[in-house]
DNA sequence: AATTTTACTTTTGTATACAATATACATATC
DNA sequence: GATATGTATATTGTATACAAAAGTAAAATT
């Protein structure tokens, strides 16, 4: 077995993004080196590289020479990733078309499981990654890693908006069904209306931005 | 007006690009901070945080406590590459389609441009650079912020493997033209064919990927 | 009172020093 | 001779020190 310790810059980054996706973080914050090495007991070094890291998937914004903060997502960008990840989660549906989905098809039903469960016992922050690892499982079974890496990115941008929208679990809970609607279509391979509940899907999830 | 001097980790970064694009840096081959940092001047600082942010960019691989390396593409990553990339371009279309691209129009028509005169003298470099140039303008047109960045990391890629591929500027000239006959279309709002040629446009320059 | 200037403080950018780990090579063991 | 073990060397990971720029607030000028 190969035990590989977690360097002190990938803790940090986690930690990081766990207290920007905990709402401990807000939106907008600034962030300072010194604090935060402070915060975790370690030099600024890893907290420098764990900074540049969350600035590539969107969830900080580098002023060089100035500061860093907690980036905010206006309501152009949470349209504009939610169109992008309309466009990436039916890219993948075509994939599963031609390819199947079968390899993936146990974790897929698992977090489609977890969410539910998450949701009826109120367990907002593990709904909140089930339904992420429920996406990026459909993600992943294209086997495309060119796709999986952009979505991944993606992702992370999702994830806080899905905190910022600060909805009720029980407002959550309404759409998680869908889930397994998706999944009965794709194993009966009614792939047309798959892709139109996975557009309604996304678009439900996406809330306020498409109210207009 | 506000000069912001480049940071030596932002001028090492874009120098080990060009040197990975331009072949001095071979694909595959293994580079130390220490040798980077004696070639730049530098000490191991701004280097480790460019050694990152190609790593983000799939430009380079980090081996954690072992060693840095170029990236490979191999021809399954090359395929996905190129799948992902003709959805993200139709998907540019399809919001072209909508919302008309003439604010991008003169950008995107001088690129073309310049493909052909930089193919016409024989300027390999600067053709890779235009023919970027031009995609990336066509992407930008969405405005879509989330496009954007998704597409710029898969162009860092685009653009090894337009290395990789080695072509002769003959050979690449050869569809050049589509650039042109691409913006005509657009111009005459014919999408339909816009999408079929950027599809056989994509697939033409990604060679031997799509030859089998 | 408003604005500019200046001195001071804070924070980032970079270099250097040290610690921990991995790699490479020589030596020993079977 | 092949494999395992120990030791030296090289390289990365992290901490610290210093330099430079940016932010802040009080003093000076209008």
């Amino acid at each position: 077995m190969n035990i590989v310790r977690e360097s002190l810059a990938d803790q940090v980054y986690n930690s990081i993004k766990n207290e920007i996706l905990n709402g401990e973080l807000k939106f907008g914050e600034k962030i300072s080196e010194d604090s935060l090495a402070e915060q975790f007991g370690v030099s600024r070094t890893p907290i420098r590289e764990a900074l540049r890291r969350l600035t590539e998937y969107g969830l900080v914004d580098l002023a060089p020479r100035s500061h860093a903060s907690i980036s905010v997502i206006s309501d152009d960008d949470a349209k504009d990733i939610a169109d992008l990840r309309i466009n990436l989660e039916l890219f993948a549906l075509d994939h599963i078309k031609e390819m199947g989905f079968s390899a993936m098809l146990p974790e897929i039903s698992r977090h489609a499981a977890d969410c539910q469960y998450s949701s009826s016992v109120g367990d907002r922050a593990k709904l909140f990654e089930e339904d992420s690892l429920f996406h990026q499982a459909i993600i992943k079974s294209t086997g495309n890693k060119a796709l999986i890496s952009a979505y991944e990115r993606l992702d992370a941008k999702i994830q806080m908006l899905r905190v910022e929208q600060n909805e009720s679990v029980n407002a959550l809970s309404e759409y998680l069904n869908q889930h397994t609607m998706l999944i009965e279509l794709l194993k009966n391979t009614e792939y047309e209306k798959a892709k139109t509940l996975t557009i309604e899907h996304i678009k439900h999830e996406s809330g306020r931005v498409f109210q207009k």
